[in-house]
DNA sequence: CGCCTGTGTAGAAGACTGTCAATGTAAGCA
DNA sequence: TGCTTACATTGACAGTCTTCTACACAGGCG
């Protein structure tokens, strides 16, 4: 249900705030991007690493905030963790900020 | 351009992070879709700060964090303030968010 | 002019966040 | 078993955020 349709509920707005709070941050943007355009849709954690100058613990912090607030999923495999993303949850939280057809006003 | 598409570069993602920064907070979620949903697009101060249990500081706080996100606009008449939604912008980090067909990958 | 209402600003307290160094855990290999 | 690599957790520090109270500004009205 997009934001500009109805008020939105008091849990709802929760809901979506943690989400967006997820996405708050320059870096935590970037590891989202890098994970979805990757290859495949997947991606291992010391390519990630690779990408920023910030130690592995930064990065492992951000993907955790990521992983809390369901926007990637993740897997080990042997020695290398694999991180996805969630389609679903970035497909929702679209959906909530679009603007349905006609409601537009005084821009 | 949709973040899953490609790796989103380092100054778009700080932008894009900024806006999502605004809307981490609950309830500036709420105050952005009580403006959008509004009829006619446009909402007074008064009503807003008169829908939660925050005082008149706190909501004009969280308003400028919005206007200043590029979010909403504002304009004084008379003795009331009122605020409105930029379309624009909305629809812009919607379409960050969505997912390019046929990228789907292991969920 | 002076008062009242509506709205924004300033400053401060407390909680939260991003980052790092140090340490811990898990998997592969000799 | 012991060593090495890959990744996560812990604890700490500096900075930021949310919220409040107190105050200031702007506009209408007597």
């Amino acid at each position: 249900m997009p934001l500009a349709a109805e008020p939105i509920g008091v849990d709802q707005a929760g809901e979506v705030a943690i989400a967006f709070k997820a996405l708050s941050d320059p870096v935590r943007v970037r590891l989202l991007s890098l994970i979805a355009s990757h290859p495949g849709g997947e991606a291992y954690v010391n390519n990630l690493i690779a990408a920023f100058d910030l130690t592995g613990p930064t990065i492992s912090h951000h993907l955790r905030v990521l992983r809390e607030a369901g926007l990637i999923g993740c897997q080990r495999r042997g020695t290398w963790v694999y991180y996805w993303v969630v389609p679903t949850m970035l497909e929702r939280l679209s959906e909530v900020l679009s603007i349905p057809a006609g409601s537009r006003a005084t821009d």
